[in-house]
DNA sequence: TCCTCCCATTGACAAGTCTCAATATAAGTG
DNA sequence: CACTTATATTGAGACTTGTCAATGGGAGGA
């Protein structure tokens, strides 16, 4: 299931120092860029900012704005709720997703971020 | 060149508002997931963090810890700098690379920080 | 000039990614 | 129990990416 598979990564990314410290070993790095990986795609940027900028939104309200098919909607949800940065919550025939606010700050963190 | 060419992404992502506040354009998702595909692969973020750590690196420094080829080295090099996060400048033989921290700095406002 | 060193480019291949049609699952509705 | 609706999964095709061997180009040294 979506909603608990993203605890995975969320607490294996504790997570290092920012980039702009340290140098990162090979495990941190490679988890860290799965995280940005999820970010690294037009579509999945815009579901992201869809879903932050209306707090919380169906899959069946991302299709019409993101201009693709229901699979590949379900594609990318799965995605980014596997890097930690959105999660799912199933309403009756619904699933509602919402941002994950605290890894986003970790992300931000790594970048140097306060 | 690689260090002119950086100026390119630099200029053409203003950028947006963070995306935690309203949805992005196709353009503007376009735009900033290219400069977050540069970061999220492992051998470019210790690259990336190898560079950051140093102040400045040359590439023939960059090889050894990454365990990859030099042709390899150059190709994410470029991809980096393409990206307007990193900046050469060739000094005789050598290429010195420094990460351009207005650009770190962009990726992280468009992730939300302030 | 010739040689060496550093870096960039090209070409090729394996592996991964994005996409959709088809199908499956699961929850509500009549 | 059918029937519809929302989402997930599977499979396949086109495209992209990471990697290295081979080669090219430019700067300095003998």
């Amino acid at each position: 299931m979506a909603a608990t598979a993203t605890r995975t990564l969320e607490s294996t990314v504790p997570c290092c120092a920012p980039v702009t410290e340290s140098a990162l070993s090979n495990d941190e790095a490679t988890e860290f860029a799965k995280v940005l990986a999820a970010l690294s795609d037009p579509v999945r940027l815009r579901l992201f900012s869809l879903v932050a900028a209306e707090g919380e939104s169906c899959s069946c309200r991302l299709e019409g704005p993101l201009e693709r098919s229901q699979p590949t909607i379900s594609h990318h949800t799965k995605i980014l709720a596997d890097a930690g940065l959105i999660v799912g919550e199933k309403r009756g025939k619904w699933t509602w997703w919402r941002i994950e606010e605290d890894q986003l700050a970790r992300v931000r963190r790594v970048l140097g971020g306060t």
